[in-house]
RNA sequence: GGGGUCUUGGGGUAACCUGGUAGCCUGUUAGCUUCGGGAGCUAGAGAUCCGGGUUCAAAUCCCGGAGGCCCCA
C-alpha cells in the first residue's frame, strides 16, 4: 500500500490489516481499539503519566457523569459544548429528576470538589490529573482514532494562587509535550497559541500542539488552556492568601489526546509494508523466525530457544514464531505488525554460531555473535529509532514554509505545508482575513508560535495588506 | 451541515438490471507435507446490515433505519 500516494487509503488499510482498530462496532464514532493498538497506547499513557508525576502532579479519578446544573454554571463553557453533550435522561424506567451529562470534558465535574478541597494558600498549587474517557457528539465526519465520539485522553486540572503560577504551568505543559510526544515518541509538532476565535469555551487562552500528518493536514494532539478565574468564580474555588484576604484561584487544564497521539505515531513512522513500532513501545520488540530444512527442526528450535532465553533474561520482549507458515509469510506478517527487530535462525547461523538481526525500517541484515545478542538487539532498536526520528523531524522542518502572497500560500498549502504569514489580527472571529483564509484557501489560522516572540517588522498582512502584528501559521486541518 | 457511493461466511467479491439452486478467491479448523521473502494436497465449519412492505416466492423490487467510505462546507 502506497502511503505517500493516498494517505487516507493507507490509513484505513493499516488500521484494519494490522489489527489496530475495528470499525465494525455499530455506533458511529465509537470504534473498537484492538490489543495491537491499545497495548502501545497503554505504554504511551504510562510514559505521559510518569512525566506528569515527575512534574508534581497526582492522579485521581472523577465520575463520568455531570449533573446539568454543574455543567451550566460557566456560560461560555456550556455554550461551547451544549451541542456535543450526550445526556442520560432515564435510569431503568424512571426519568431522572436532573439530567446527567456524560462528561464532554471534566472542568464542571471537578471544580465543585476543588472548592471543597482548597481552603488556604498551603493547599496550592494543586496539580491533579486523570486518565480516562470523555464523550462528545461530534457532528463532523468521524474518523477512527482521529475524530471520535468517545475520546481517550489524560486531563490535568491545576490551581494556583497567582496568574504567574498558572502561566508557568502552560510553559511546563508545553515542556512535557516536548519531552514525551517530541523526544520519547518522536512525533514532531508545533506549539501554537490559538487565535481568540478558536479557544476552548470558557478559557482566556488556548495553546495546542499540532502535528503535520503525511497528507499535509495538521492534527491537534494536545491542548492546554489558561482558564484564568473564569471557572473559579462561578464554582467558588477560593483560598485565604497569606495577606489574609480571600481570593479566587487561577486555573489551567491540559489534555493530550491518546488515540490521536497514537494515530500520529503510526502515520509518521509507518511505511508501505505496514507499521514500524518504536523499539521501546512495541508490544513485541524482537520476533525470532526459524528457517527449517529437512529434519533439522529440533536443532533449530534448540538454538532459537537459547536466543529466546538470553533475550528474556535481558527483559527484551521477544516472540518465537514457530507457526506452520513459510519464512516469507512470517516476514511479511511481522513487518505489517511493526516489530522493529527480526532475528532469523537457520542452518547457516547455527553452523557459524551467529545471529542475523534484521532492521524493520531498512530491512538491512546484520550478522552478530550469539554471546552479544541481547546487547546488539537493544542497540539496533535504539539506533533504528534515532535514525527514523531524525528523518521524521527533518521532514517536518522542510514542511514549514513562509509566504506573503495569497496565491503563493495556496500553492504551498497544496504541497502539504504549514505556512508562516504576516497577519493582521488574531483577535476576533468574523475578521475578513480569517474568512478569506477559510473560504479561498480552505485552510485555518492555527495560531502564533508560542514562546517564540516572532514579530513582523514593518510587514503587511499577507491577506489584506494592512499592518501585520503577528506571524500566524496557516494549514489545512483534520 | 450538503452531496455521492457502498453494505452477501472473518476479509475481498459473484448472483441483483430480468425475483425461484447463494458461486469464487482468501482466511479459518483438522490431517499430511513444505520451509533462506506471502508453498502444496485432502477433508470440514462458516454469509445475504436491521425493520417494514409487495409477492406463491425477496440477496434481488419498494419504503424506512443503522453503519462504512469519498468529495464539498
Amino acid at each position: 500500500m502506497d502511503k505517500n500516494k493516498d494517505f487516507s487509503e493507507w490509513y484505513t488499510w493499516i488500521l484494519k490489516e494490522a489489527e489496530l482498530v475495528d470499525i465494525r462496532y455499530n455506533v458511529k464514532g465509537f470504534p473498537v481499539i484492538r490489543p495491537w493498538a491499545f497495548s502501545v497506547m497503554k505504554k504511551i499513557y504510562s510514559a505521559y503519566e510518569d512525566e506528569l508525576d515527575r512534574n508534581g502532579h497526582s492522579p485521581m479519578q472523577f465520575p463520568a457523569v455531570i449533573p446539568e446544573s454543574n455543567l451550566n454554571k460557566e456560560k461560555e463553557h456550556i455554550k461551547g459544548f451544549e451541542d456535543a453533550v450526550f445526556w442520560i435522561e432515564k435510569a431503568g424506567m424512571n426519568r431522572l429528576e436532573e439530567r446527567l451529562a456524560l462528561r464532554p470534558t471534566s472542568e464542571t465535574a471537578i471544580y465543585p470538589m476543588y472548592a471543597l478541597w482548597i481552603n488556604g494558600i498551603s493547599d496550592l498549587p494543586l496539580k491533579l490529573y486523570q486518565s480516562g474517557t470523555v464523550w462528545r457528539y461530534e457532528t463532523k465526519a468521524t474518523r477512527p482514532l482521529i475524530r471520535v465520539r468517545e475520546i481517550q485522553w489524560i486531563e490535568t486540572h491545576c490551581c494556583f494562587a497567582t496568574k504567574e503560577g498558572a502561566e508557568a504551568q502552560i510553559i511546563e505543559d508545553k515542556a512535557i509535550a516536548e519531552t514525551i510526544i517530541g523526544d520519547v515518541l518522536g512525533i514532531p509538532f508545533l506549539f501554537f497559541q490559538r487565535p481568540k476565535w478558536d479557544k476552548f469555551p470558557g478559557a482566556d487562552n488556548t495553546y495546542a500542539a499540532d502535528s503535520l500528518m503525511p497528507d499535509g493536514k495538521v492534527l491537534q494532539i494536545a491542548t492546554t488552556h489558561m482558564l484564568g478565574q473564569n471557572f473559579s468564580k462561578p464554582f467558588e474555588v477560593k483560598f485565604s492568601d497569606s495577606d489574609g484576604k480571600e481570593k479566587y484561584v487561577w486555573q489551567t487544564c491540559y489534555g493530550p489526546g491518546m488515540s490521536r497521539i497514537f494515530a500520529a505515531l503510526i502515520s509518521h513512522y509507518g511505511d508501505d509494508k505496514g507499521i514500524v513500532y518504536h523499539y521501546q513501545f512495541s508490544p513485541i520488540q524482537v520476533v525470532v523466525v526459524p528457517i527449517y530444512k529437512g529434519e533439522n527442526k529440533a536443532k533449530i528450535d534448540n538454538y532459537a530457544a537459547g536466543i529466546m532465553r538470553v533475550l528474556k533474561e535481558n527483559d527484551i520482549r521477544a516472540y518465537y514464531d514457530n507457526s506452520n507458515n513459510t519464512p516469507g509469510f512470517k516476514y511479511n506478517r511481522w513487518e505489517l505488525k511493526g516489530i522493529p527487530i527480526r532475528i532469523e535462525v537457520g542452518e547457516r547461523e547455527i553452523d557459524a554460531n551467529k545471529v542475523v538481526i534484521v532492521y524493520r525500517d531498512t530491512r538491512e541484515k546484520k550478522t552478530t555473535e550469539l554471546e552479544s545478542v541481547a546487547n546488539d538487539v537493544s542497540q539496533a532498536g535504539k539506533e533504528m529509532f534515532e535514525r527514523m526520528k531524525s528523518a521524521v523531524f527533518e521532514n517536518m522542518r522542510n514542511s514549514i514554509d513562509k509566504s506573503e502572497d495569497m496565491d503563493d500560500i495556496g500553492k504551498k498549502l497544496d504541497l502539504g505545508k504549514i505556512i508562516k504569514i504576516p497577519f493582521c489580527s488574531m483577535e476576533m472571529e468574523g475578521e475578513p482575513c480569517y474568512e478569506q483564509i477559510k473560504d479561498k484557501l480552505k485552510a485555518e489560522v492555527r495560531g502564533t508560535l508560542f514562546g517564540s516572540e516572532e514579530k513582523p517588522k514593518s510587514k503587511k498582512c499577507a491577506i489584506c495588506g494592512k499592518e501585520a502584528h503577528e506571524y500566524a501559521y496557516v494549514a489545512r486541518q483534520y
